[in-house]
DNA sequence: CATGAATGAGGATTCATTCAT
DNA sequence: CATGAATGAATCCTCATTCAT
């Protein structure tokens, strides 16, 4: 049962995006107000624990209700994950697009990529915890399909490229190969994030985001490098 | 599948890679040979169906042992999961830090760090396929302690970082802080493997690795990039 | 075997012999209900097969319940054998010594331990022979600690001796060792009981309670005993 | 395959009762050497962890032997136990017989059964830990048969209420029943013991073994025991 | 004979899912 | 709708016994 309106697990509560459709239900919304009570309480938990360490008894316990009723929401545990992983990836999709759109410059672009990304993770740690552990196992069938992981990135990654290619074309850049620029760009963003995450650097900067940026638009704006002088030197 | 012959890395840190210490008596060397094929039929199998998807008994049938006789070889399932990343992990650390001291320059050692990567990866799938999925997960206690898994990747990073620090010393390079940067390529590196692993982009091609090594040597040695012409020109 | 009714010692102390305590809500009461039914199923097996020779699948088969019902009620297979041990031990400890200090003379207390152990035998049976062979049994952790054991026959033990000790005191019998004529007597009624659950000797019949009585309180009200005259007559 | 003549199992070695008939071949010799080692590796094994609890490899270490040479000796693991308890049960049969024999008077031979047995004990505690333990027990199959255990007992207990039996008919002492009073000397005697070997008494000291046989000489001199005068006055 | 590596049946425990109330 | 007691399939590990060398 996809929602028709997004929902944004938020730490005060649950809140619908937009307005709160008092039009429906109250049924229709006690519904959602329960699946969104679930997902949040998983969403908590597969960060804390890890999907096969998260019981549906603890789901239950901490969502204050039983077992059998979050059946009565979700197929299965599995589900539960599923669900919670692509209403985030939706979310963000939508939102780093949006971004990126806005921004006429490649520059602007890459920024706010980079910047959202940051932004994203601050206020979902525990999506983004489970995004980068458990999406990609692969315990019996995979909870994600590989397509939906790819999307995740392979879009903003494409609009990236897109980006890239028409500043080449704009001669703002040298010529490089566009893809494998934007890909570069997700993964260094990407590392970036995880170690935020496991504590190795400092959360809340805004210093690494604008590293990275920087780092980035050096390598876009310089491509190809020269050879290294000193190298050449040794080698006359 | 019987085994042909394994090539595998061995604690002491050994290679079976057809040359074979010879000095060894008969029976200690049927010894490490089952050890090393019980890891190989296991580091294949984690790597197709993750750790918790594999089986005991997968892991004897594929090695045409029986199911007690892998626990002559190893304490636990845990357990050979864990001796396999190490073993692994102890090579490639020591290989990659060979080779980087083995290089002068600083896009010398880049470049030896990023093809030594994508080598290692090739030659190696399954192994990585399990570091980027079980190694960083957690159902119960981990397999890898978390400072076993920092130091994969923080090693070379640290030495990348010492790398560019002295290259900046030497007003090689412009002012860029080493860390930050440093892990910009490990990062870089490992996400172009991972799309490698999952087939987005073409295995054994050596264009990566070279775009890769370009696009950080630009970085690196035109860091702080000019703000681009073109988004000055039109902020006018 | 569905159960008819358990007869069982609960936790609290309560028998659910046919009078039961109806102010209980039935949720409670069904869980009770089960536990011992569980408890008196693993009760006979146990006595039947002993500890490792009973197997959880037997318990669940018998009780009537899924082998993960049982989980529900009891930690482990252990746990299992540990309360159904101690549940008896307690209540016939309880009773043992009401019995005992209902009792004025030391001829009757003598009597009342004898007679109410072997009642408690001939209507425990499996308990008693769960008790004679794993409790003090020792693969692994016991079940039963030592203390918990030896309290089982030191309690009655040291009621004896101090009602043996008062006797003496009041000059109703001569002078011996208070301790060692308690245990004798505790060992006398232990053997018997043994016999009779092992088939050597008819149950149900009092003779042997009888004779024991007469056997030991001969011996209290006797000793020391003269040396024989026979052998006296062959030393002249 | 039974020895042809008793194999005592000594704390300094290994002796064969009688003569070491030298006249066997060496070949024979061995056999029984290495029978006897096992036997009484697997009797300080078996006395300190149970049956269940002692594994072959450990009978196999402490023997100084490979797994499988337990084998070519013993059937099973079982068979292990149940020759070690039955030669052991042989031999305390004999010498017990043999001692109460050379008595001539119910007191003699009383005196003679209980020192015999703490004797024994003493110097065979491991035996007895077994016997009292695992001989009882019932994982599975018992390792002795009823018969074979009732035995252990019976014999002395035939003899001594064979002796209680004829003490009555010489009139040295009074009518009572005589396998009754048999066992209760029997269950005495066998309760101090296993105190002793629980360390709840102390070994070695003699003072139980004499307070037995005249707790147990008051008895059957006595019986049957008058009412006690001060009950009787009571009840005027 | 002696060895000890290999075997594999056996069993306790977990936990996602169901369904009667 | 909500519940939570019941389920039983699934899986890791042990250890007595065998047998090729």
């Amino acid at each position: 049962m996809p929602l028709d309106w997004p929902v944004i697990v938020h730490p005060r509560g649950l809140f619908y995006d937009g307005t709160l459709a008092t039009q429906k239900n109250k049924h229709r919304l006690v519904q959602e107000f329960r699946r969104a009570g679930i997902l949040q309480t998983a969403c908590s938990l597969f960060a804390r624990r890890g999907f096969a360490g998260t019981l549906m008894d603890d789901i239950a316990r901490e969502s204050g209700l039983a077992k059998g009723t979050l059946y009565l929401y979700f197929r299965s545990k599995k589900a539960i994950c599923r669900e919670l992983l692509l209403n985030h990836l939706r979310v963000l999709h939508e939102r780093t697009l949006a971004r990126m759109t806005g921004e006429r410059t490649l520059r602007g672009k890459v920024e706010a990529y980079i910047s959202l990304s940051f932004n994203y993770c601050d206020e979902h740690r525990d999506f983004f915890r489970i995004l980068h552990t458990e999406a990609a196992n692969l315990s019996g069938p995979p909870i994600l399909s590989k397509t939906q992981l790819r999307d995740w990135q392979s879009e903003p990654a494409a609009a990236l490229a897109e980006a890239i290619r028409s500043s080449i074309a704009r001669r703002e850049i040298g010529k490089l190969q566009p893809e494998a620029a934007a890909w570069a760009i997700v993964d260094i963003t990407r590392g970036a994030i995880e170690r935020r995450l496991s504590g190795q650097s400092p959360a809340g900067g805004c210093g690494d985001a604008a590293f990275l940026a920087e780092f980035v638009w050096a390598a876009l704006s310089r491509f190809p490098a020269p050879r290294p002088r000193k190298a050449a030197g040794a080698a006359k």
